[in-house]
DNA sequence: TGAACACTTACAGTTGGTGAAAGGGGAGGT
DNA sequence: ACCTCCCCTTTCACCAACTGTAAGTGTTCA
């Protein structure tokens, strides 16, 4: 079933989403806390999040940007305020669709099922905008181009993406490989990576895999 | 340099999309004769598709429907109309965006680069909504999976797939396949159509390939 | 019933991913 | 300056997957 994640502090509104949605056959999920919101969020990884734009101590807004950079979830924000500036600002932030309240309820459940028809059959996909990996083929998205990647390679890419910005050990990469880490032939994963770099590099791609030494790798933007 | 499609029969509003959209860097090819219009459409393949509802002869929603039923090329549906049952109407048969005219450059333009956004970096795709081919890698995605072909049946699907409907005779297959008419062996085409079938069967697609007696293959609905 | 035509299975050749091995290169510390 | 880890790179042999050939079975239609 379609998890819809709903971050909304009005009480009456979240339950008018919460039954529209359920009653359509959607899981819902609410969201009254906001601090850990963005970690929260990716852990579940729902289908979709609709975002309120005036919450308690942060907007709609700033989880939308966040969100964005660290995943491909689909973003629908949902605002009182109908003005064209929020609307630019919203997509401009990456957000894939906005629509005010009031809202009719057939518009948008038909925007909502519109929106997870774009992201569906494209199996699960992490990494930026632009910069894509399938979970299942391991094939690899970039600019117009894709690419499948060998098994490891995928694996490793995977790993990275889902961790961007951290610094990934060897060991884990070691287990997530091979399920060991009791003998861990670090060659073997050398010798992945560099694979892995030279397929990155022949795509063209902004980004790249560096060696932290003595702790392992990461992925970040190349230039 | 991404390319947009309008279909549009009213000049002045032709000239003025045209004009806005050169200016923000895309390229355009507007369309004035709607008895070809959806193979012509798909034969250039262009980035997205702007559809006028009321054309002389036809309809937005016609040409919509027929392109969706075999292609992935992003719809825009544009209209004077701004009615709820029209919007629903529109997303139903697999318009991507649906607007009202008048419309704000801004949001016109906005909502143009957030439908772009969404089907950069997916590669080429062939097939109907939900069973989808990927061109480049001949990755299929079907309900949420996704499958890579090898390269034969991968292009033997393309060849069925671009043919929706149609029968593609043995002769084209084989050229396509090994480049020759002249001597065909057809045994390498039938083994390589198992496989396909196979494959197919294996993924549970709702689709099948069907054999037409001395003449060729095809793809229809399964059951 | 017979003759095309389509389907299926088994087999061997080729290709491409994989880890082992070994040598080269660079960063950091003494 | 030198030494020592650690990381990078290349080569080789093994293995799995894709491919066409071949041969045999099943199906359709006159």
């Amino acid at each position: 079933m379609q998890k819809i994640i709903i971050v909304e502090d009005d009480l009456y509104m979240r339950e008018e989403l919460e039954y529209m949605f359920q009653k359509e056959g959607y899981e819902t999920l609410c969201m009254d806390s906001f601090e850990h919101a963005i970690d929260d969020i990716i852990a579940d990884s729902p289908e979709l999040v609709v975002l309120d734009v005036n919450l308690p101590g942060t907007t709609g807004f700033e989880i939308c940007r966040k969100l964005k950079q660290r995943s491909n979830i689909p973003v629908l924000i949902l605002t009182s305020r109908d003005q064209l500036k929020d609307e630019l600002h919203a997509l401009g932030l990456g957000a894939d669709e906005f629509l005010t309240k009031p809202c009719h309820k057939e518009r948008l459940l038909a925007r909502v099922s519109n929106l997870l028809r774009h992201y569906e059959g494209r199996g699960k996909l992490v990494g930026r905008e632009g910069f894509l990996l399938d979970r299942q083929t391991y094939t690899l998205y970039w600019k117009e181009q894709s690419v499948i990647l060998p098994e490891n390679q995928g694996k490793i890419l995977d790993m990275l993406l889902t961790h961007w910005g951290e610094t990934v050990a060897k060991e884990t990469l070691c287990e997530m490989l091979w399920g060991t880490t009791e003998y861990i032939d670090e060659n073997a994963l050398q010798v992945n990576m560099t694979r892995l770099k030279k397929s990155l590099l022949k795509l063209g791609a902004d980004y790249k895999v560096t060696a932290i030494r003595g702790v392992g790798y990461k992925v970040e933007a190349d230039g």
